[in-house]
DNA sequence: CTTGCGTTCGACCGACCGGTCGGACGAAGG
DNA sequence: CCTTCGTCCGACCGGTCGGTCGAACGCAAG
């Protein structure tokens, strides 16, 4: 009862190995891609050999599946936090993009492997993973629309256009962002939404 | 001296094979990935064995080069044909991005290839490829400075950021444009750059 | 010391992959 | 008729990969 169980992190020393091993595979993954990255590799840059890494591991497959639960729980939670705590629906709507962008370069290796890999999760969990995904996607519409309601504003365009736009342009800094730039990511995130939101403004 | 020649197409036979081969490999790996896809895989697509495309083709690295050698081409044409037509110089930069996002759309298996598998590149044609990558994103920064300099207003963030958020944009469409949908590529591609310009006019 | 358990790894397995080889088929030219 | 040449492929090779197995090590409990 007392330490383990079931959540993805906990304070026993298998748990620690596991979270190291996680580490690594990210690293690999995100350099050399997923399938061309292989558990010799992951097993070396955490320091052990491979039947070690099985010892702490099921799968290559379930270091991928890890990875995009670890981002879709994390981007949700960011999410549902920012639009409860924000002063005006348009800081809601200027909070989700900034953060998106800051996330997104502050974890440059993370959203790598989820940007590029889709096609290699198992069949059975693609579904509910790009599920996920949606209900990240619509609660920024949601943002969006009610920002939109209670401004009287009308978009030029689809929401739907506008949130997609919205989101790549945010996304897309995992190709750019240099973290030895001038710029923290957060105020990269910050010009990004300047850029995106003079349309609403312009209502 | 006839036919055959250099470049990458022709009249005969067996460059006509050549392309139909490119493209079932550009299908396979779009859809499964460049690593997880075999030469099997390319060769069932196009209705050949596999000791058949090596009869016409190197290595499986040469076709991934050919990818990005024709996406680089086209967009570099097409992009220089943009600015050397445009009747503005605001115009210039809608056009690019229209057809940024349009030209992605049309061609979303090529592009999936170009965006997600650099890493798969031969070393040695990696910088090269880059490089001419770069000479593209130049030539739109340069159409955006060439509007700023004429018009006289002024971008609330610098020029890169904005090309970059741009780019990113027109880009991301290649992971949502539905074919299926209402809209045409070349119209998403006007909804896009309505997002982008707006910043540009409120300068 | 003995037992037991968590951890580590050398050696190995079956599968598959990129690529090759040698020959078969068929049409054109003599 | 035979030759030649482009096209096609069955069979094969060396290498690598994901994953397993059985043993060894270290350490704490009895």
């Amino acid at each position: 009862m007392a330490g383990g169980g079931a959540g993805s992190a906990a304070g026993s020393r298998a748990d620690e190995q596991r979270q190291r091993i996680l580490a690594g595979a990210v690293t690999v993954f995100s350099r050399r891609g997923y399938r061309a990255a292989s558990m010799n590799e992951v097993a070396e840059q955490v320091g052990l050999r491979k039947p070690t890494l099985y010892h702490y591991v099921r799968t290559k497959q379930d270091l991928l599946v890890a990875v995009y639960e670890e981002v879709l729980d994390e981007s949700l939670a960011r999410g549902r936090a920012i639009v409860a705590r924000a002063s005006s629906t348009r800081e809601a709507v200027r909070e989700l993009i900034v953060d998106r962008a800051a996330y997104t370069c502050e974890h440059r290796d993370l959203l790598t492997i989820c940007f590029e890999e889709e096609s290699e999760l198992p069949p059975d969990l693609r579904q509910p993973i790009l599920e996920r995904r949606r209900v990240y996607e619509r609660l920024v519409r949601e943002a969006v629309e009610d920002h939109l309601r209670e401004s009287g504003l009308t978009l030029p365009i689809a929401v739907n256009v506008y949130v997609n736009t919205l989101l790549g342009a945010a996304n897309w800094t995992y190709k750019w962002f240099d973290p030895a730039g001038p710029r923290t990511p957060r105020e990269l995130g910050e010009d990004v939404a300047t850029v995106l939101l003079a349309v609403l403004d312009a209502g």
